[in-house]
This record gives C-alpha cells, sequence and structure tokens, in this order.
DNA sequence: GGATCAGCGTCCGAAAACCGCCAGACAGCC
DNA sequence: GGCTGTCTGGCGGTTTTCGGACGCTGATCC
C-alpha cells in the first residue's frame, strides 16, 4: 500500500542513558511521548510503531530537555516524576483500556494481572492483559513492570525479568525475590 | 484500533446530478479528488475511503466548481474534460499501476482486460485487473468502464453494466450490446 | 460455438496459534 | 494440619494463516 501524498504524524527519535541501560525515545513534533524502551530492544519497539503508525519514517534528533529531567530524576529517586510525561499512545480499545489503569498504580506498589483484569472490567482476561502488557509502546512512563503474577512473582517483562526486579526494588515495591532469573532457566535444570 | 490524535488529511464530501444519477464526490482541502462514484454506490465508496484513509472523517461541503464543470461539459459531449480533473489516489503499487493505465485510454476507445495487464508488465494478471479495476476510487475521472472483455462483452461494472453500456454509447465507442445484461442472467439460462 | 481449468493480486472471514495468567489438584515435606 | 512446588486445563485478545471469491482469459476438449 503506497500513498501519494506525505503522512501528517512525523516521529523524532533519541537516546538517554540510565543505570540499568540505554533508551530508546520516540516522541512527535508537538513533544508527546509516542515510544519508549531500552536500545536493545528496538526491534520490538520498530515493531510495534511501524504498527501504530504505518508509513511514518522517523529522524533523529534531540530527546526534549522535560522528558530527559524527569527521567534523570526518576532514577535519583523521585519516583513520580515518569507520570508527569506527556504521552500520547495508539493501539485496540482494550490496550488503551489497560494502558491507562496501569498509569493508575502508584510507585512502589504492584497488581496482579488478574486484579488488573478485573479492574477494567474484564475478569478472567489477565492473560489477554498480559498480552496487552507486553506490547506497552513506552516503557517506564506506563508503569507495565508494577504488574506481576498473583503469587508474587515477576512472570515476564519485555526488557528482562532482570531489569523488572531492579525497578520494583528501585521503587520500594515488595515481590518474590527468587523469581528474579528463574523460569527460564528452571526449565534447563530441570532436564 | 483507535487513534488519540487528528489524522492530517481532511476530506471534504458532496454531490453532483448527472444525466445517469447523482454522484458523491469527495475532494481533500487541496482540491484534489479523492473519491467519485454514482450515490447509489455509497456504502461501496464508503469501504474504499475506509480502508485507504482510515480514521478520516469527511464533512459535507461544495465540489469545487472546476469539477462540476468538468463533469457537466463531459455529458454534454467534450469527452476528454474529465482527463483533466486533478486528482490523488492511495493504493498497492499494481493498483496505482492499472489506474495510471486506465487513464491512458483516450475517450471512445476500449482495452480488455488482458491487453491491459500486458501494458502493465502483468501478462496473465488480468483477473487481478478486474479486481484493481473494480476499486478504482474515482469512476469517471479514471475510465475503468473502457475496459471490457476480450470478446467485447462489457463483463462488469461496479455501477451496473447499464451505466457502463451508456457511458461507452456516449463515447462512441465499440462494444457487443447484447452483452448489457447478459452473463447473469446468462447463467440462469443455462440450467 | 460452449464448458472446464488454471493462473493472477487483493480482500475478507474463519480458524488456529500465540502468550508477560491463574485456579485447582496433587505430591512432598515439616 | 500447614506450607511448598509442579502440572494441567481453561480463559481471552490479537496476530497469523488459510481458503475462497472476484468486473478475466487463453488453452484444451467437446
Amino acid at each position: 500500500m503506497t500513498s501519494e501524498s506525505p503522512s501528517p504524524i512525523r516521529l523524532i527519535q533519541g537516546e538517554h542513558g540510565t543505570p540499568i541501560g540505554r533508551l530508546q525515545v520516540i516522541v512527535d513534533e508537538a513533544g508527546f511521548v509516542r515510544g519508549l524502551d531500552f536500545l536493545d530492544l528496538a526491534p520490538r519497539l520498530s515493531r510495534l510503531m511501524a504498527k501504530a503508525y504505518p508509513g511514518v519514517a522517523s529522524g533523529s534528533g534531540a530527546v526534549p530537555s522535560g522528558i530527559r529531567e524527569a527521567l534523570e530524576t526518576y532514577f535519583e529517586g523521585r519516583l513520580d516524576a515518569l507520570s508527569e510525561v506527556p504521552r500520547r499512545l495508539r493501539g485496540t480499545d482494550f490496550q488503551l483500556r489497560v494502558w491507562r489503569a496501569l498509569a493508575a498504580i502508584p510507585s512502589g506498589a504492584t497488581l496482579a494481572y488478574s486484579e488488573l483484569a478485573r479492574r477494567i472490567g474484564a475478569p478472567g482476561a489477565s492473560r489477554a492483559v498480559g498480552l496487552a502488557n507486553a506490547s506497552n509502546p513506552v516503557g517506564l512512563v506506563i508503569p507495565c513492570h508494577r504488574v506481576i503474577g498473583r503469587s508474587g512473582m515477576l512472570t515476564g517483562y519485555a526488557g528482562g525479568v532482570d531489569r523488572k526486579a531492579w525497578l520494583l526494588a528501585h521503587e520500594g515495591a515488595a515481590f518474590r525475590a527468587e523469581a528474579t532469573a528463574a523460569r527460564h532457566s528452571s526449565a534447563v535444570i530441570s532436564q
């Protein structure tokens, strides 16, 4: 499908360093964050962006200073700094509902997938919540790392469970520590 | 899939009367025709526009005078008037190739689906040409009615074979008249 | 002349597969 | 009894895959 007319939204991407890895930050011309994730997950973010903004190419540019500051403030310990970052997201209705509910989880707290499903009026859709969670285009800003398994295990994170554990520890949240690096390796060990 | 941000292109639709039925005309803000077809095929045009311009709503408005005049001139007998109408189309590469080739057929002439397929470098894709033809968003302006079967039969037209016959007769083109309403009924008769 | 069939690009609906889950059932172990 | 850990089956959006349907035609066979 080709278009003879230019597409309206223009995207700009830049990078920013953190204690747990470099981030890729994608903003629109108005300064709203459209995509954000760890740089080593760039293929994943590209995929998400390509689907949400078909045909839109993104050029390199500076990360807006407000966003840089929010990120630094968060990693320095003022944990609510990221909730202020202006964002604009595209997704299915279900995904938007999930992401909105995610944004309502305060720092330091965690929530089970099943509980989040219940909150958005879709009890039983906890597995679908995991899916929507996994396609969150703006990591950290939408705190998908605050959703964990009913049992307290971390169960999964696009950027790796290690980072999820780091973030939750940084926020002072409670979780089952032994689940940090388990799971994948457990399958190997059990052979 | 919903979007939280407004889409850039704005579309305006109006109507215009002709001897063979009212037309629905959709233009963009720059006055380029984006969609045009008989009003009784509105559902079809809506479907095409929704696919080509996802999330773009169109408001009512006047048909630009240049387009009105071109339509009237054409129906009065100056058959080349419509080839001047400024248009802008979206489609797959294949469709764009087909539509360009269509625009090159002069009034009064006809072309077989197979011949058009050959011209765009896709011999054997005559059936696909029919499909691309059927998804022409700007009837009359892109003269898809000038493509007929190899045998001279009209074979099909979104607006009805009757209209196709009327248009070709109006343009002084040769075709098999008995094929006007045939085909579908032939299948019935042959039982 | 007719009928049958294969080849063509695209869309559309149905079905299957995929998963960042969870409750229930058991087996161990104190 | 409690408290672990593993396994199993079922759930629900989304994505992917697949099969058919078309604005046809040339070849082949009657």
